[in-house]
RNA sequence: GGGGAGAUUCCCGAGUGGUCAAAGGGGGCAGACUGUAAAUCUGUUGGCUAAGCCUUCGAAGGUUCAAAUCCUUCUCUCCCCA
């Protein structure tokens, strides 16, 4: 094992707020302390891409593995076409075959970039290679018995769905979650499962059937689950959620949610979905007022280098500066700047005629629909260049565009590039 | 298998023949205040060629001048009994 750390990287997990429930704390202390271990998280391919919550649980691992551990990313191909019930209160769509093998396929592109692959210092795996090929006689035999249904019941989870409903093939997803974590161990030695809290009940219950069929202990550790003061959902846009693949979020799109954040969540961010040192984070957040916000520019930058790539990161930022700056002190920024700001070209023909606002705005997806548009518009949240339109009849035209670009703006923060050609 | 309850707009949830594009809350969006923060207050929240018209109340039919509301069948969900 390489790089003995001086401390505990269990300690570093703590420190960074990654740790909420583990089944036996001294003894996993220990283990991670004095042997390389293998350990696992489950990513259930149910979208085309990963969010930031997957984020999260990539951090998680990318530490362990920083301190020598090796991971393993589990991609749920087998038990997505159950479906988890756990903290749903409904039951989950079932998914064709074909599109969660879609989704697995693109789930492995995106995890690649986040853990070391080379040498085999991580594994990826699909559940879907031993889950599908099961025989449900032999498996009722020698894996089902070990379940007890009064105990699953007992479950936070079940509970909850029984008063909803919950179907069979809901059921069975924590005895499959259990199962590949046997696997796991099995032909990988893997001892350790981590996950979000919400996943305690199902990481249990693996490491309940390793100890009874292996007669050895392995561990189970969560995360809490990133919650925002404010009470939104954490990730979520106003277009859904924040997904890690760039033509689902801009990269632009993406750094601005980061310099959104609320004040209180800066510093439990950083800790989470960054690489910097601790003494660094407190030092950033140390600051009150608006000078939080370097904080949040410096936690943007970060998330957004490591999910995108330094130069997309730069841009995002660089068009946000120019942005920004834009409205308040005129022309500050250069032709390029706003190279970041998402963008769509219209033909100079078409302007020469001219464009009604509202239907500019709605080719711009700044706005759903004419409605949503005349209503920004009426609503005085609607800008053209440096000009605030209110009137829902107004004409955009070629004179409205600076260097080719005509920037819209809805609301306060919202920005769009028309592009003149 | 028998009996009961239910499916409403993004979500929860009112609405039992016209006054219903449908109360209220949540969420979203916008405005004010700010620091691209939070909290607060205000407005707004199906679509359109906006007077007006069109589509929506699980699905399909039917009754009626008129249906989210009444009838029939179907689909799904929950509860109780076996």
């Amino acid at each position: 094992m390489r790089g003995v750390p001086r401390r505990s990287v269990f300690d570093t997990l703590k420190q960074r707020g990654f740790v909420s429930q583990c089944s036996n704390e001294e003894g996993l202390r220990k283990l991670l302390d004095t042997e390389k271990v293998t350990f696992y998280i489950g990513f259930d391919p149910t979208a085309e891409s990963l969010h930031v919550g997957h984020l999260q649980q990539l951090m998680f691992m990318a530490h362990l593995q920083r301190a020598g551990h090796r991971p393993i990313a589990l991609v749920g191909g087998g038990t997505t076409r159950i479906g988890d019930p756990t903290g749903r209160t409904e039951s989950r769509k079932i998914l064709p075959v074909e599109t969660i093998a879609a989704n697995a396929e693109l789930f492995r592109g995106q995890i690649a970039r986040f853990l070391d692959f080379t040498e085999g210092r991580a594994l990826m795996l699909d559940n879907a290679e031993w889950l599908a090929p099961l025989n449900y006689i032999e498996f009722l035999r020698d894996i089902g018995k070990h379940f007890s249904v009064n105990r699953m019941l007992s479950f936070e989870t079940y509970k909850m769905r029984l008063e909803t409903g919950l179907s069979f093939i809901e059921f069975n997803y924590q005895i499959l979650q259990s199962y590949d974590y046997l696997v796991l161990y099995r032909t990988h030695g893997c001892r350790l499962q981590m996950g979000g809290d919400d996943q305690w009940g199902n990481i249990v219950a693996g490491m309940d059937l390793i100890r009874r069929v292996e007669g050895v202990e392995a561990f189970a550790l969560t995360s809490p689950l990133v919650t925002r003061s404010d009470g939104k959902k954490m990730g979520k846009t106003e277009q859904g959620a924040l997904f890690l693949d760039p033509a689902m979020t801009g990269p632009y799109e993406f750094y601005q949610y980061w310099v959104n954040v609320p004040d209180a969540d800066v510093e439990q961010f950083l800790f989470r979905f960054t690489f910097l040192p601790v003494p660094e984070i407190r030092d950033l957040c140390a600051v009150k007022d608006q000078r939080i916000n370097d904080a949040k520019r410096r936690l943007a930058m970060e998330i957004t280098t490591l999910v995108h790539g330094e130069p997309a990161a730069r841009g995002a930022a660089e068009a946000s500066r120019a942005a920004f700056s834009a409205s308040d002190e005129g022309t500050a920024a250069g032709p390029g700047a706003l190279s970041g700001v998402p963008s769509i070209e219209v033909p100079r023909e078409e302007l020469v005629k001219g464009i009604g606002v509202v239907d500019l705005f709605v080719r711009s997806t700044l706005c759903a629909t004419k409605s949503d548009a005349r209503r920004l518009v009426s609503q005085g949240g609607a800008s053209v260049g440096r000009k605030n339109v209110t009137d829902i009849e107004t004409v955009v035209t070629e004179s409205d565009a600076e260097n080719g670009v005509i920037l819209l703006r809805a609301g306060k923060k919202r920005y769009f590039r028309i592009i003149v050609t």
